[in-house]
DNA sequence: CACGAGACCTGTTCGC
DNA sequence: TGCGAACAGGTCTCGT
């Protein structure tokens, strides 16, 4: 389910608490459950158990799409995947059936993973490095400049769409603001990454923060049962309007499968690469 | 190195 | 109505 939009507001909602909820952070971690063995990468359940009750949740972070709780002692790594949510809920409520793993807090509260299709995985670590250290630079920082991507786009021969989508080249991106953004820039997405001149890389990184940070404004999208409160469905250009209009130039939008994804453009507005 | 296919999973939607 | 196929916001691993 959910890019960087989504993660980021989820991280707020938690940090902040809501309407109908506390806040998570300064709580301290009560009980912890696995109910799905296989989310937890790391420790076993029976250590996770053992070394996570008692932490208190000091802040939480996110990096490319990871959620990270920084705990009393070590770091609690979520990644939702494709079909992950945290749910905050009284303790008292029955566990809903595709809650995977959850802790109990000391407020009556708990935070739930609910995760139907059991992509999501969480690692319990004092060395949270080993796990996000592959991963490439933040789109929103202020290292990242037109440059830096000009220079990391020159350094490979890759499509562009799947490249974007690469984690290790930069963190956050997923299948829906990666059209997005591509869109915008008016660039194709099989356009190869080294054939990109410096005034289309301008044009690409503009788009990038663009619309990642329209997808932030807007609390993430909400599409399907996964995921609710955002708005940035109702605003997507491409994504998922095959055969409708093109915002820009009125042409039917197209689908296409790129890296085994589908993918959504306009091929007037995104010439196909020469 | 780049790329495609298959795996991991369940639920919803589409076409016949 | 029923049923199988296709598809879904992600990532890993393997083979070419």
């Amino acid at each position: 389910m959910p890019e960087l939009p989504e993660v980021e507001s989820i991280k707020n909602l938690l940090s902040t608490g809501g309407p109908d909820w506390p806040p998570l952070v300064g709580k301290t971690i009560a009980a912890a459950q696995v109910l799905w063995q296989r989310t937890l990468a790391t420790p076993t359940p029976k250590q996770f158990s053992r070394q996570v009750v008692g932490q208190a949740i000091k802040t939480i972070e996110r990096r490319g799409k990871f959620l990270t709780l920084v705990l009393s002692r070590d770091t609690l790594l979520i990644h939702l995947r494709m079909s992950g949510d945290l749910q905050m809920e009284p303790k008292m409520r029955p566990i809903a059936p595709h809650h995977r793993l959850f802790l109990e807090l000391d407020n009556g509260w708990r935070l739930a993973l609910n995760d139907p299709r059991k992509f999501g995985r969480v690692w319990l670590t004092d060395q949270p490095n080993t796990v996000l250290g592959k991963l490439g630079p933040e789109p929103l920082d202020d290292a990242f400049t037109p440059e830096a991507l000009y220079q990391r786009l020159q350094a490979r021969h890759r499509q562009l769409k799947p490249l974007l989508m690469d984690q290790s080249f930069l963190a956050g991106l997923g299948n829906i603001y990666t059209d997005e953004a591509l869109h915008l820039a008016c660039l194709h997405p099989l356009t190869l990454s080294n054939q990109l001149t410096l005034e289309q890389t301008e044009r690409l990184w503009a788009s990038l923060r663009a619309i990642l940070q329209e997808g932030i404004r807007l609390n993430g999208a909400s599409i399907d049962w996964v995921y609710r409160g955002g708005e940035f469905q109702n605003y997507f250009r491409v994504y998922q309007r095959t055969g409708e209009a093109c915002p820009t130039c009125g042409t039917p939008i197209q689908r296409t499968t790129v890296g085994q994804r589908g993918t959504h453009f306009c091929p007037t507005c995104q010439p196909a690469p020469t």
